[in-house]
RNA sequence: GCCUAGGUGGUGGAACUGGUAGACACGCAGGACUUAAAAUCCUGUUCCCGUUAAGGGAGUGCGGGUUCGAUUCCCGCCCUAGGUACCA
């Protein structure tokens, strides 16, 4: 019988399905292991040959690891709450609920035709109730916490209430919001029901304030800092403007040091590491305050370098800061409201994109330097952002580019501060020198300065040490539909949760997936929807990265209807071991995993601070386009006439796209061509040599760019075995590259070769019981080592080379030793479960049980050489080969070599100097 | 600008701690089997010199360095990809 991959293939997906073969026992005495993939969004394109590539990987990995003697967790699930479900849904009217079920009958189709050793009772849908309910229970655990950076942990609200009411507001160290009163016990005890819960909002951890979003009118909702890119939306690229907007957010801020420290405890890409620890920012420094007193205010700025505060000869505001208007001058008013005008007309973008024009305006006003009281400008310029810091820098220079030119260009003081500073050109930032001009830290070093000025602003009331960081709180509210209800209700206009037996709060049904009249979100269309039939509820839903910021925990324990996952799964599953997905989720996904992870540690819910403890990024498959090259008339019109590539250039030509399924090896299948547009069924061709070859180009994979390759023809054609070893021969994991099947030939003639190791001429399976030679235990002990190597240092690709070396080898040997080919399907399982499943079951085994089998131990005495006549170089050159016993010592080694006839003729009467020996080989002789 | 990764044949890529660079595969060329095709198998394939051959030379983005020996380590530069940016 021939190797028939598309019986054999789905003979064994049944038989996994029917028999729930990759179900994963809670065989709790076995070490655990756990392998996750980041979970799809469910589109209605299905997937594409780029997406499983990952999928693959962890699936090897995860048959890898169950060989190896491991409980391994590998489950799978979908992200199923999104945008595109829901536009589809305003366009169409049909449910999103309905659209998201189809997209994931298809996907599941597609995933089973790959052969992935899921688990898939342990399925999770974000969008289930059942699922969603415990991302509204985070959710109220979230509103019913605060950070307590005394314990340094989130803390039930419960334990604040109690602070306030014995000790009064003094006694707190919370992360909160900044403009949170001060009262004594006694006062917070006075404060009606309204007041405390208006003050306790400013603490929890989900709060609910008026804060500035970005605001996308075209889809119709907020959008969060990660989801908007240089202006636009991240989905769909329309413009983002500011607006000030009463928004759920998540203090994730409180978390700032938590996730910045957790990143030097695990293994993840350091890309990745270094996108997260930008996006925190965390900056050290100082902040300052800069007296004004006529307005009896004072101007706070954040600074990396208080050491040269003495170089400050002006501050600059950002033109929407606070007290501009306040600062401004008769004289200078027209100047500073034109300027005001001119850059709020500028888009963020422009903004952005436009920093080499020097541009600002003078207020008209003083500031009094904090120490040496001296009277400062104050200026506006929009190099200064309102969003960091405070809004506001105190301008240095001499020390600084920016403060610099700005300086230069509107005439203003340059104070040099450090003996070793070199201003004539540009700024000079170095800290090596010892300051001048600069007060009582004059002579000082940078190290001696920090320290004596931070106290000196202290004792001034001044100033202070502070840590500032980039991140924001998250935006936790979406103005949409298809997303989970948030479980809070309105009385006298504050929030109030459901109560938590009243989980789910189910979406409700509505007419239309658009917002009201009235502008409220398209929740506000559901009829008679009211808590206890009298309170609105809260009208947005969650976000997108709510379901999936804790996920992982789900699959522990996908059916517990008490928890979010039993405290026994929690504890025996702890953290995700292997992490694989894209690096587009660095600032999202990642981040707010991470958070919620570490939130609900301190709750008491696990113990593990990290829910991925390592991280692999696998490269985005782009897609690789075919031209064919269309002869154009005299007036430029098209013909249908069609060149080769070589020879374009000899015609006027315009090149198409033409679908790379009708391609192979670049050579055009001239009849699918005929067939593929109406208006070619009469093209005609100019060959070069009998072939039509087409030009090709690196595109994203799209529809319109017809160079979608389907999974499902590949599989058709080669068998899921061939894709899954196809896709990792492709190259090294996390290098993103082109898809192109050019290739995939030698990966199926690979498993037609190792089909016939096991079968003879005829047909007929055919193993010998005869004990193994030494060649071929040698061949088979190389790729025992060679793959297990490979897979725990996730080079995939190399793997596939070993085998077909392992292949063509025994297949040189002549090789059916029985012995041999039983552990050689074993190593072969995790990349090819098909046919080794097949040919496991051949080989006399039970059905299904190839998953537990065990690895196969190296035994490296199979891989000593028994000839001993290797090539040896003759100072670096390669010379001679010499033959010589591995085990002598190296006196004995010497006096063979020097009587070595090649030696003595290289030596030509010269010493040796010395001998290099490698793993006990000589590998040069030094004269 | 800054951060990170990378640059090796016609192509995808190997070479794990410095040790015969180009494994393996594709493609290409030639051959075997076959009436023919498919399938399969064999040989060659970094470049240059050498008619074939024996043999020699160059060679891992560029220029230096360390070393008996460098794709690998160090210094300077060029290029590509991803991220990020008036972040004070």
């Amino acid at each position: 019988m021939e190797y028939n991959h598309k019986s054999l293939e789905k003979k064994w997906q049944k038989f996994w399905a029917d028999h729930q073969t990759y179900k994963t026992s809670d065989a709790h005495q076995k070490p655990k292991y756990y392998v996750l993939d980041m979970f799809p969004y469910p589109s209605g394109a299905g997937l594409h040959v780029g997406h499983p590539l990952g999928y693959i990987a962890s699936d090897i990995f995860s048959r890898y690891k169950r060989l190896k003697g491991f409980n391994v967790l590998h489950p799978m699930g979908y992200d199923s709450f999104g945008l595109p479900a829901e536009q589809y849904a305003i366009q169409t009217g049909q449910h999103p609920a309905v659209t998201t079920e189809a997209n994931i009958n298809r996907y599941r189709e597609q995933m089973d035709n790959i052969g992935f050793s899921y688990d898939w009772s342990r399925e999770v849908r974000t969008s289930e109730p059942e699922y969603y309910k415990w991302t509204q229970w985070i959710f109220m655990k979230s509103f019913g916490s605060w950070y307590n950076k005394e314990t340094d942990k989130a803390e039930p609200i419960d334990t604040l209430i109690t602070k306030f009411s014995t000790n009064g507001s003094a006694a707190v160290q919370a992360v909160s919001d900044e403009d949170v009163l001060e009262f004594t016990s006694e006062e917070w005890k006075s404060f009606d029901e309204e007041k405390q819960q208006r003050e306790l909002l400013k603490y929890r951890i989900a709060y609910l304030r008026e804060s500035t979003v970005n605001w996308c009118a075209a889809l119709g909702t907020v959008l969060a800092n990660d989801e908007v890119i240089n202006g636009v939306s991240e989905r769909g690229g329309y413009p983002v403007e500011q607006k000030k907007m009463m928004q759920w957010s998540m203090r994730i801020t409180a978390y700032a040091d938590r996730l910045l420290k957790g990143l030097d405890t695990i293994d993840w890409p350091e890309p990745l590491v270094e996108m997260q620890r930008n996006w925190i920012g965390k900056s050290v420094g100082a902040s300052v305050k800069f007296p004004v007193p006529q307005l009896d205010a004072a101007i706070e700025v954040f600074t990396t370098r208080v050491d040269t505060i003495f170089g400050v000869s002006f501050v600059v505001l950002a033109p929407e800061h606070e007290l501009v208007a306040a600062l401004t001058t008769a004289e200078q008013k027209a100047e500073v409201e034109a300027y005001i005008e001119k850059t709020s007309k500028k888009s963020e973008l422009d903004r952005m994109a436009d920093t080499k024009t020097v541009s600002g305006a003078f207020t008209g006003s003083f500031a009094k330097h904090p120490i040496s009281g001296r009277d400062v400008q104050i200026w506006i310029a929009d190099y200064v952002l309102a969003g960091y810091g405070t809004g506001a820098v105190m301008a240095v220079p001499s020390g600084d580019q920016r403060d610099y030119v700005f300086a230069k260009h509107f005439n203003l003081e340059i104070i040099p501060i450090s003996d070793t500073q070199q201003i004539e050109e540009e700024a000079d930032p170095n800290k090596d020198g010892k300051y001048i001009n600069s007060d009582f830290i004059n002579g000082m070093t940078y190290q001696e300065a920090v320290p004596a000025l931070i106290a000196k602003l202290e004792e001034l009331k001044l100033g202070k040490a502070k840590i500032n960081f980039r991140m924001r709180d998250a935006i936790f509210g979406r103005q949409r539909y298809w997303g989970e209800p948030v479980p809070v209700y309105f009385k006298n206009g504050l929030p109030y949760l459901i109560k938590e037996e009243e989980l789910p709060l189910l979406l409700p049904e509505v007419d239309k997936y658009l917002p009201t009249e009235s502008g409220e979100p398209p929740l506000g269309r559901a009829k008679d929807w009211k808590y206890e039939d009298q309170y609105e509820y809260e009208l947005s839903t969650m976000p997108g990265w709510a379901g999936s910021s804790w996920y992982w925990f789900r699959y522990m324990d996908p059916k517990n209807e008490g928890n979010f996952a039993s405290k026994e799964a929690v504890d025996y599953w702890k953290a995700v071991d292997l992490y694989i997905g894209g690096s587009e989720h660095a600032t999202g996904h990642l981040l707010y995993s991470r958070f919620w992870n570490k939130f609900l540690k301190d709750l008491g819910y696990h113990n593990e601070e990290e829910p991925f403890r390592k991280l692999i990024n696998q490269g985005m498959i782009q897609g690789r386009s075919n031209f064919v090259y269309r002869v154009l008339d005299e007036e430029g019109r098209g013909t249908n006439q069609f060149v080769s590539y070589g020879l374009r250039n000899e015609y006027n030509t315009i090149p198409l796209h033409v679908d790379v399924n009708i391609v192979s090896n670049d050579v055009l299948d001239l009849e699918k061509f005929k067939n593929f547009r109406p208006d070619f069924a009469n093209a005609e061709f100019v060959l070069e040599n009998g072939k039509y070859i087409c030009g090709s180009e690196v595109e994203k994979m799209s529809k319109s760019k017809f160079n979608v390759v389907n999974p499902d023809d590949i599989i058709e054609t080669y068998g899921a075995d061939t894709l899954r070893l196809y896709e990792m021969f492709l190259g090294p994991l996390e290098q993103a590259k082109p898809w192109n099947t050019n290739g995939i030939e030698g990966v199926y003639k690979f498993l037609k070769k190792v089909w016939r190791l096991f079968h003879d001429a005829e047909g007929n399976f055919n193993v010998s019981d005869e004990e193994p030679s030494k060649a071929e235990f040698k061949a088979l002990h190389k790729i025992i080592k060679k793959v297990e190597d490979d897979i725990e240092r996730f080079s995939f690709n190399t793997s596939v080379s070993a085998f077909m070396i392992c292949v063509n080898e025994l297949t040189d040997l002549k090789c059916n030793k029985r012995e041999i080919l039983e552990q050689l399907v074993i190593v072969l399982q995790s990349y090819a479960p098909h046919i080794t499943e097949e040919l496991w079951n051949l080989l006399g085994h039970g059905a299904g049980t190839l998953s537990q089998a065990t690895y196969p131990t190296f035994k490296p005495e199979y891989l000593v050489e028994s000839e001993f006549a290797y090539p040896v170089s003759f100072n670096g050159k390669m010379k001679f080969n010499l033959s010589l016993a591995l085990d002598l010592d190296q006196q004995t080694v010497e006096e063979t070599i020097k009587a070595h006839a090649d030696v003595q003729r290289h030596l030509d009467g010269k010493p040796i100097k010395k001998i290099i020996f490698v793993k006990g080989k000589i590998i040069n002789i030094v004269a």
